[in-house]
DNA sequence: CAGCTTATTGAGTTTTACTCAATATAAAGG
DNA sequence: CCTTTATATTGAGTAAAACTCAATAAGCTG
């Protein structure tokens, strides 16, 4: 499900042997743990090599560096998410309800996790992104393209509001949904996942849609429903 | 304007004298220039040292450290944004434009310093902010206290919706508002500041404000008639 | 088993944050 | 003006960690 091409081609050596998948992967799962426990300037090289009972070189055999090793991490995670959102995603409900899935698995995958890994993707993410930029603005390109297809055809089908960029669009539900992650951590506060993620939607619905929209909707609604009361 | 009692606290040597003060600004002033310019990690003790023609030592002997020196920069810079905000906040103006102005300024001094410094703000801020969890907490508190302030006032007023937590509220307006910058920075856009503030308010707006009475009514009707189908 | 490829590693090097005892500078007191 | 005391500065070093590389071990093939 992980490793997406474009990624791999940084490592050093081409895994082609069975064997050095498995190391691979094995260095990638004991890298995730530590990464986490430690955040990225604590953990070292060596101690992901020793819980695997293996040379610190051997890692340095597989992997540029350190930096690398992080990103391929924090690269993985993110397929994860991508991979779990583009499969559930119910394209044939309407808007809402698809936007509503989407916030509920982003929180649900994140705090789940661990507010450790949390942290770390959040924000060494950051701070690591800025250095490897190309890669990363692809990766974070696939993150955001089921919320931007979404986000798109509600543009197109007149739902959504269609005066405002797309990608300011994007901000508004990508930005709330992270600052309120954050905060949870540094804060250490336990979340109610599934109700934060409802109220989320609830207060991001009224500014994405289309304004008078819903208004409009619903006078409809009433209308018609008097006139159906009416023929009874 | 800077330099907040309970953060110089944490520095090793209390400025008694005018000259030591003197070598505590110019040891910030430098070292902002630094961490902007490399980042936190490619940036240096020594090179700080060089730029200033003093010993590597004598910055040790001030701040504890390289991770409370980049601490104190990015506490001083958030401490020249709450100081703006503050002070020019126009309270006696509908709360709408008050919004306003909070927004155009926090975009307008990030992105007018430059990217760099942004970056470093945005992402260090972050990562480095995990381990100094109670001091940034508080800093993070006091930062995010004139946009509470004027949501708390908004809900007592009615002029704001209740039925959702303040701090959900919070990160409704902050998040999109970082999101925006981070991605200026990573892609490299140039934004246009003030046309992407008042976008940015002219969607948030809809989604603080108390949901109009008409709204509800009709809410609640189509919800009514729902279960009545559901029942039939 | 010989020969070749692939995998592993021990023993380094380099960089960098950080310490500390020693020295230089300034201030205070007589 | 000199002595004493406090403050400021630094050269020389330590420690830790990322990263390299030549040499060795393991695995495979014909």
């Amino acid at each position: 499900m992980p490793t997406s091409p474009d990624i791999a081609v940084k490592q050093r050596r081409a895994p082609a042997s069975a064997k050095a998948e498995q190391r691979v992967r094995d260095i990638l799962r004991v890298s995730r743990e530590v990464f986490a426990e430690r955040g990225y300037e604590r953990a070292t090289t060596i101690e992901i090599a020793q819980r695997l009972g293996i040379s610190e070189a051997t890692v340095f055999t597989y992997f540029r560096g350190k930096r690398e090793l992080c990103m391929r991490v924090v690269g993985d995670w993110y397929d994860e998410i991508i991979a779990t959102v583009e499969t559930g995603l119910p394209r044939e409900r309407p808007l809402r309800e698809q936007l509503q899935f989407l916030v509920r698995t982003h929180l649900r995958l994140f705090l789940i996790q661990g507010t450790d890994l949390c942290a770390l993707v959040l924000s060494e993410g950051r701070s690591k992104g800025l250095e490897l930029g190309e890669e990363f603005v692809a990766l974070q390109r696939r993150y955001t393209a089921p919320l931007m297809d979404l986000l798109a055809r509600g543009q197109a089908s007149g739902e959504l509001r269609q005066d405002i960029p797309l990608r300011l669009l994007r901000s508004l539900v990508f930005g709330p949904m992270e600052h309120m992650l954050w905060e949870a951590i540094i804060t250490q506060r336990q979340v109610d996942i599934e109700s934060s993620a409802d109220d989320l939607v609830a207060l991001l619905w009224p500014a994405l849609q289309a304004p008078a929209h819903e208004l409009l909707t619903l006078r409809r609604l009433r209308e018609d429903l008097q006139v159906a009361i009416g023929r009874c």
